[in-house]
DNA sequence: CGATGTCTTGAGTCCCGTCAATGCACGTGG
DNA sequence: CCACGTGCATTGACGGGACTCAAGACATCG
């Protein structure tokens, strides 16, 4: 890789504290890689031959089951890392839903020099434990709430951190912002069939709660409603 | 804390790996305490002011919305690792389900002390990420499975992981064993009613799939059975 | 302007949740 | 020892929320 010093990303991806030379040389074991959209760049039980960051783009990190039932376990934004280090296999799959730009590196390197450097996996393992409280809120999510809790829950949870990739760091949420997911995957995230989904944004358009100009953009008209449909914790 | 090289756990824990004089430094650092079944030692939303480590005993992790709607986000046994390092706030309660033991230590002092060493940071990723792939999973058994291959689930995990505790490893898991969870709990984690539990158990015990001597017992009559009623991916 | 894929909407069904009664084990006190 | 109360689990009857199946609407693109 060129010049990790330039990326955008930098200040609030794993590499975030490294020194110059640690940067440097990590940024030697690395390389960038354009996904289109669809594209899968890791898949579920195969063997853990790469990690990434991700620069920029939205991916899905998703399980599946025999009979085809799969179940998105993790949305993933750029600055996140995706893979998992320290495994022989990849416990899921990881797919772009836009197009997306990663910085990859093998896994086994990876490890190595990770294993090297603590100030790097103390940073892994603070993602690491963001994400596993971020998980552990799904599963909330998908053991106790209704259908319109989880919609609701997960509108605002996209325009949350939606906002945060825009360096502006509105901690609020958007208001208006474009779904990187159609209603099958809304249905895989949220343990839902595509119609209970459609039928949910429906209803909440109806009630003036949000507006759907097109089949992908999100206008929120009542946060504070929607809050409490989300019925937080 | 007395002396951690005779620490029963000592050698899954987090602990383990670390040198003589680190596993020492960190000894002084805790110490024992007995907590009785029932018994709240983290509450979802106070300062985390303490992590642990589990000596003895099984304990869960919770997490619940304001109409009291809980979800157990974990289950939590011996040589696991509980409370959230580096964070204000602890995401979810743990409760003891059996009387347990744990090996206590300040929060605070606790991340200062994984920051100087990162033997520990590296075992604290480790926990981490296995939590994490764990937490995956039982998203995809929340968010898609029926409930009686919930119930298989459950019923195989527990056999696996009671199995672990004693060192035997005996990697395919126990043919009988004692719940630590009593319906309501099972419920909890599996995102069902107590009704619901009872009936699918009372079915798989009329398939002679299993047999329940008394209301916390299980034994696995057909494990292949049960294996296919789970429907793993 | 069809062709295609995605989304919406409707009608019917089913699995699981709700409500309620009963069963069972245990403990306490008469 | 038995009566009674308490807490948990089981079982039954019923209803509802989400799923299934099936049209129909809409947008995009050749």
């Amino acid at each position: 890789m060129k010049d990790c010093t330039q990326c955008i990303v930098r200040n609030r991806a794993i590499c975030a504290g490294l020194e110059p030379d640690e940067l440097e040389a990590l940024g030697q074991l690395g390389r960038k890689q354009r996904i289109s959209k669809g594209q899968t760049v890791l898949w579920e039980g195969d063997d853990s031959v790469v990690v990434a960051n991700v620069i920029a783009g939205v991916l899905k990190a998703s399980m599946s089951m025999a009979d085809g039932r799969e179940q998105i376990v993790g949305i993933v934004f750029s600055s996140d890392f995706i893979g998992r280090p320290f495994a022989q296999q990849s416990p899921y799959s990881v797919t772009a839903l836009t197009d997306a730009e990663l910085c990859v590196f093998s896994r086994a390197t990876f490890d190595s020099f990770a294993r090297k450097h603590p100030e790097l996996e103390h940073k892994l393992l603070q993602q690491a434990l963001n994400e596993l409280d971020r998980a552990h809120e799904w599963m909330l999510l998908l053991g106790k709430k209704t259908a319109t809790e989880r919609i609701a829950t997960l509108l605002l949870e996209m325009s949350v951190r939606l906002g945060e990739t825009g360096c502006t760091a509105d901690k609020s949420g958007l208001d208006a912002f474009e779904l990187p997911l159609d209603r099958r995957q809304m249905g895989d995230v949220l343990g839902l069939t595509i119609e209970t989904v459609s039928r949910q944004l429906s209803r909440l358009k109806a009630d003036g709660v949000i507006a759907l100009p097109d089949r992908r953009t999100v206008f929120i008209r009542d946060r504070e409603r929607l809050q409490d449909l989300a019925a937080a914790v």
